[in-house]
DNA sequence: GGTGAAACAGAGACGCG
DNA sequence: CGCGTCTCTGTTTCACC
């Protein structure tokens, strides 16, 4: 296993254009072809080569609609901080590899500190957010401790 | 203003359709109108229709692509909780509308609970990260207290 | 690597069941 | 409402610079 993380590794270095490629369609994933090449001021053909080459780099990791969980039935958000009872790599893994597949759950961040994960989660009420954690992280042996927080807002950045 | 916030207005009921075709959208933003009608089981022009109201109803809000932030040479993720010194309502819609535009910042949560915010931000060294936070956040007056865990991985879920 | 033209496919408008 | 046809625009390939 190598010392230096895999995250650290560096891209092929990117230039002027592939920044501005991932600067627009971040902001716009749908803006075609055409009209991204004539924002960044290159020919349709060589942008779309780019914007390829930047999807199989792994730069781009994919498309998504951000939809809105309310039309879902799911206007409840939380954020559900989650303790471990132990911390060997085999369970922690695990633990991510679950949680993602788990029903109503965003994201799930690993993070250094207090905590193990945050998990990003939608629900339909505060029943079925009770009952999401309850049933799901609980009843987890790997799980020591939960705690939610309410999502009242949420806003999206710039990047 | 309403005492009821209109998060909680519900949707004109979506049927099936409309939650297959949401459900296709989120997992893959650029789903062709084709091949989406396809996989919906209705025609292409019908889909195209459906998606279009979906867009203007607000359940979809946007189309996003999903970038590597190491791409950009911002191989760090934190998520930084903030306490307000005050917590009315010109104070903490204002903390809002200041930290989405702040560099780095990918996801802005108005939570409830001990903090009143989470940040999801990127950085490009940790040095840039203890900058974001002495910079933008521990000068500002209306914020009282910050808590940085710093992002091993994060993962998408389904739902 | 970047480009332009040419073949191809998809988006979107419209009139009909 | 949902559907099929039509046109038009955008995508994608390829030979060339």
């Amino acid at each position: 296993m190598p010392l230096v993380s895999n995250v650290l590794r560096p891209f092929a270095a990117l230039d002027d254009t592939d920044r501005a490629i991932l600067a627009e369609l971040s902001a716009n994933g749908r803006l075609a072809n055409n009209a991204l090449a004539e924002r960044v001021r290159v020919a349709p053909s060589t942008c779309l080569a780019r914007t390829r080459a930047l999807r199989e780099s792994g730069a781009i990791r994919g498309f998504y609609a951000d939809v809105d969980p309310a039309a879902l039935g799911l206007p409840l958000q939380a954020l559900v901080s989650v303790r471990l009872t132990e911390h060997a790599r085999a369970a922690v893994d695990a633990f991510r590899a679950r949680s993602v597949r788990l029903p109503g759950v965003v994201s799930v961040f690993h993070v250094a500190g207090a905590e193990d994960y945050v998990l990003h989660v939608r629900a339909a009420s505060a029943e079925a957010l009770r009952d999401f954690v309850l049933d799901h992280l609980a009843v987890d042996p790997a799980v020591q401790h939960t705690q939610t927080s309410l999502i009242f807002e949420q806003a999206r950045g710039l990047g």
